[in-house]
DNA sequence: CGCGACTCCTGCCGGC
DNA sequence: TGCCGGCAGGAGTCGC
């Protein structure tokens, strides 16, 4: 579900319910996630006022308190406002209640996600070494060809690399690909510094686009305000090997590049 | 040290 | 209809 366009499509859709609210109870039903949910988190946080609601990556920054909560949806996870008192589906983890007669509830069936504590997150080994986000200056051709120069290694696995540039998972990695027409399987240190220009502003644009749609809708994704958005219709090529590509009428290959699925058009793309 | 493989977990889908 | 294997939007960690 969630790659950079949810998770900021999440960011905006929470913030407006939980800045200058206060916590009034954290209710944790299983705090078993990726890490386990620190027990100290609701002296943390209860009784504390959220500031600002800021996105490092995937990671949602939930400044209240003395600190940070650091956020993260994995594959699976949403954060949803309901009324206090609306019962707790399945996989309904955390409660976060506020004063406003509202909670932020985190719902993760398949518990990749994470919610952290951080006094200084970005010194937090999660978020210490990752690369510039996409849609900042920081970000372009330049520096993936910088960076690529003697990787071996596939380029999609390459731009998905956290390290490299932040926020592009499987989806619109496989689709930047198509829009700049670069073979999925090329080796990272041979691509020349023109296509990678082009392959920064396609991962912009897309990125770009898919926030202004809200988020792909894959499954159930829907933003704070519960609106779909991007739909797999407008896809080119995540999810359709054996179907024909839209541009050429080929049909898609696929194939795995480090253990990830990837649907390409051997014609569009070389 | 760079890179690929493995791992965590539940749900869902397709095939038999 | 039901069971089973494989795969899924992430990403830290391990081992070669």
């Amino acid at each position: 579900m969630p790659e950079l366009p949810e998770v900021e499509t999440t960011r905006r859709g929470i913030a407006p319910y939980l800045e200058g609210k206060r916590v009034t109870q954290l209710i944790v039903r299983d705090r078993r996630l990726r890490w386990p949910i620190p027990e100290d988190l609701a002296i943390q946080i209860e009784d504390q006022v959220f500031t600002r609601i800021d996105r490092r990556a995937k990671y949602l920054l939930m400044h209240i308190g003395g600190g940070v909560l650091i956020g993260h949806l994995g594959m699976s996870g949403n954060m949803r406002l309901v009324p206090i008192g609306t019962p707790a589906a399945k996989h309904a983890h955390v409660d976060i209640e506020l004063d406003s007669g509202l909670a932020l509830r985190y719902t993760d069936p398949r518990r990749f996600g994470a919610l952290l504590w951080s006094n200084d997150p970005m010194a937090h080994p999660l978020l210490a070494s990752l690369g510039p986000e996409p849609l900042s200056e920081a970000f372009n051709g330049e520096l993936l060809y910088q960076r690529s120069r003697g990787k071996r290694s596939a380029v999609k696995p390459f731009i998905m690399d956290n390290a490299v540039v932040v926020g592009v998972g499987n989806i619109y990695a496989s689709e930047a690909l198509f829009a700049a027409g670069i073979d999925p399987r090329r080796e990272a240190g041979r691509i020349s510094k023109a296509r990678y220009v082009q392959l920064a502003l396609e991962i912009k644009r897309i990125l770009a686009y898919a926030i202004e749609r809200g988020g792909t809708t894959l499954r159930d994704f829907t933003g704070g305000d519960g609106q779909p958005g991007y739909f797999k219709q407008e896809l080119f090529v995540y999810g359709r090997g054996g179907e024909l590509c839209k541009v050429c009428g080929r049909t898609l290959s696929e194939c795995r590049l480090g253990q990830r699925s990837s649907v390409y058009c051997s014609s569009c793309q070389r």
